[in-house]
DNA sequence: AGCAAAATAGAACGGTCGTTCGTTTTATTG
DNA sequence: CAATAAAACGAACGACCGTTCTATTTTGCT
């Protein structure tokens, strides 16, 4: 249930980077290094044409390697679908929950994680999101790349409902408010975000978004605790217009 | 912008079902029916394992005929899935759109549209929505099955924006209603309906898009016109509980 | 029944896929 | 620097892909 377990595959990630930018790590064996790599540039290609549209040969290809010298390093394309997956996995953890984590508990940390969340999504208009598309394509796959797909797709959506669990013990939400309700209807504004602003590249996706979080804000806050926010302000078209 | 534009292609995919029924419509040639039947098949794979994955080998193992045989009915790849995607199209407003018409504008037509969108939706959750799959597979993959995929949706959703115009016009919404914002968060819920009901196999799914649905009636509402939902009933965990 | 046209079959193509295997290059260590 | 281990290569495999071509079968019509 926990959402920190990036510990050792993250500093592979980071030598990556660190790689790419000319340095040399010592600790660590060459391979390593590459594979890292190897994961790094495989994400990207992952997000843009997702994990079932992942080959080994394109892969290849970008790396300037072989095939087989990219396939040495996981003996499987389901294990290297599972590394894009945890890799994936750490970066949205560093991006959008730590950082999150620095804020109170309440609704400004669920501010925040939404926040984050929205911000990573609009990023990923162009580069796609590994949670969504891997969604569809692993829907009625079973094996260990859909299970690990939802373990990480789960974790992140659990700590979203903790956080709201929170922000109810806080008493920022009201009494009857349904946790697993609130973070639901949070969970379509994203999926209508990137279907809307990725897919369909409707303009002004991205404030709609935000504008539906205010609402549901509005709904489940407790006008007691934060009474700033009035009813229904921001949009609306042309208020009275005639 | 209409909706309707089911007219030919229609009457194919009715003789594929009375073909499979055992009777022998005259008016058409067999190659109108095998073709029609092939579409039915390719539309049973593509909700499956998506529009990118169907191939033809696979179809024309379902048929029991020839690779050739089949392809030979749409001269490629990209007209089969295209032809796949306009049967959907049929389809879903044969199911979701039309019925809804015969109710009157306003809240009860949109209500019934959403109603029928959630139905096909909990079906789905085996078999697989087009639009959906299609979004995530072809967001960034310009060509004709992408045209054919964006115009359907898009002509969709242009039909659940109107009908939320038409609510407002009937005086069964706020004055300050945003119908682009409504008709956004509407289809959030649809989003996540799907994502958590088929993906993550979430119970209770169903009626938490239902609940949100009310909540967003209960937000863009007209009080004066339709009182009787009031502020905030239905679930809540445990009201007091204590 | 016979004939032309339409529909289906069958084999083959070039291509890409994931994977295996033996060899060669590179890196690490004593 | 030499010995050993790790890493990368290159060729080949069987399988499937979409597509093309030519034959064969089936259909519709007079």
């Amino acid at each position: 249930m926990t959402v920190v377990d990036l510990t050792s595959k993250r500093t592979a990630a980071v030598s990556a980077a660190a790689s790419a930018a000319g340095l040399a790590p010592k600790g660590q064996q060459k391979g390593q290094q590459t594979k890292a790599a190897i994961v790094d540039a495989a994400l990207g290609l992952a997000t843009q044409i997702g994990l079932e549209g992942l080959s080994i040969g394109a892969l290849a290809e970008v790396m300037r390697m072989s095939k087989s010298g990219v396939f040495a390093h996981f003996g499987s394309r389901e294990e290297l679908q599972i590394s894009v997956i945890r890799e994936y996995h750490a970066r949205f953890e560093e991006e959008v929950f730590f950082p999150a984590l620095q804020l109170e508990r309440g609704l400004p940390r669920l501010r925040a994680m939404f926040q984050n969340w929205m911000n990573r999504t609009s990023i990923e208009i162009d580069s796609g999101c590994l949670y969504i598309s891997g969604a569809v394509e692993f829907d009625d796959r079973p094996g260990p790349v859909r299970d690990a797909l939802a373990g990480s797709v789960k974790t992140w959506l659990a700590a979203t409902y903790r956080a709201v669990v929170q922000a109810k013990e806080e008493g920022h939400l009201r009494l009857d408010a349904d946790e697993h309700q609130m973070a639901f209807e949070i969970h379509g504004l994203i999926l209508a975000l990137h279907f809307e602003a990725r897919f369909l590249k409707t303009p002004g996706s991205t404030v709609r978004a935000h504008t539906g979080f205010a609402h549901i804000l509005a709904r489940y806050g407790n006008a007691a605790t934060e009474p700033k926010k009035s009813a229904d302000v921001s949009r609306a078209k042309k208020p009275p217009a005639k």
